[in-house]
DNA sequence: AATCCGAACGACCGATCGGTCTTTTTATCT
DNA sequence: AGATAAAAAGACCGATCGGTCGTTCGGATT
């Protein structure tokens, strides 16, 4: 890799699949162009076939690069938090911000990836619902590490499913509706019920 | 109307807003193609423009039918419950039985329409948020009978979000993850939700 | 019987889609 | 300096997109 040719190329590889999952995250891997993505990304149509055999191969890298903007931004955060029920909610917490920032246009990649890919069977709709089966089984495992501290009563599967719930839908609403109200509702949400399922509610926050 | 020539344009015309709504469910109203529309409601793709000036008419059209579907499989059976509580519970159990009885591919029209236009403004994002403010709004109105009744303590808009946010998602979740346990979580989540928010939880099923 | 009109069709349009092929640029290696 | 290889550009391809146009067909009007 101290091949200045190849340094540039990863360089524009990053930054085009950057600007690919920002495309993505308003109308979808599938509706993201080609055409459209060089433009954005400033380099010619042809010029991504030198990084991509063909859109699918993007696609999987997009999900990809996705997958470790949502680590950093999302898990990494929470994981300072220490174990257990404050974790849980540090992790809903995590991803509010990372959808109230605005660090991506569409608001979040994954959420318009799975209802895009949910109907369309192949390697790309695979690779998404892997990396939502690892977020989600990383969201149950936080949960239940709270249930084995005592902190918590409840079924990881359900809670995380709740809690999954309740933080995707503030994509919709705060665009379609009330953007301040729906993050008040996802929050209060999230922490009304994790008040009701904790023996003891001190380890939250006030209101 | 006595004019067999529009009857008949008529009941093509609604053939061709059923299809169009079953494939948008699944590609979303935009993702929905003239061609293959009018490949699978058996007409030619120009006999679609005898009926609407552009694609845009169309899915105007389109969301207007949805809306109907929508009133008349979910809102409508829901009536048939009293008021109150179990009319609250009935909206969310009509919602799923819409979804698990599979009466539209792609399991939600208005959930895919959303997740697309959320971002695109113009006459069908307009038109898809109105269509959905005032199925919120019927829910929100459904709860604060409730709670008028005294069966239920909750701020309506609150108990609102959650609701359409804990039954939306059972629409990816049972397509990318495990379909029985989604819809089993969808129904407990709220049920366990009235239950802790109501004074007289006889009003509710048991297990 | 002649006329009229709405539904529907086939042919066709420019634009854009994903993708291929050839060429140019740029950095490395001998 | 010259050969080499990777990155990127430009021209171009068939297919499909949304949409137009002129025509045909069949039921309603007179």
């Amino acid at each position: 890799m101290a091949d200045g040719r190849k340094v540039r190329g990863q360089r524009s590889r990053e930054a085009i699949l950057g600007s690919a999952v920002a495309l993505a995250s308003v109308d979808g891997l599938d509706g993201l162009t080609l055409g459209r993505l060089a433009g954005v990304a400033g380099v010619s149509k042809s010029g991504l076939f030198a990084h991509w055999r063909d859109k699918e191969q993007l696609q999987l890298d997009a999900v990809e690069w996705a997958r470790r903007q949502w680590i950093e931004h999302v898990v990494t955060p929470a994981l300072a938090v220490p174990q257990g029920l404050r974790r849980v909610l540090a992790l809903h917490e995590a991803r509010l911000a990372f959808y109230e920032e605005g660090r991506l246009p569409g608001g979040c990649f994954f959420f318009a990836a799975q209802v895009e890919f949910d109907d369309r069977p192949g390697p790309v709709k695979d690779r998404v619902a892997e990396a939502m089966n690892d977020w989600l089984g990383f969201l149950e495992r936080a949960i239940q590490d709270a249930v084995d501290r005592g902190e918590l009563r409840a079924d990881p599967a359900q809670l995380a499913y709740e809690i999954e719930a309740l933080g995707e839908a503030v994509v919709i609403h705060s665009r379609l509706r009330d953007r301040p109200r729906a993050f008040a509702h996802a929050r209060r949400a999230v922490l009304d019920r994790l008040r009701a399922l904790s023996p003891d509610p001190t380890l939250l926050p006030e209101d």
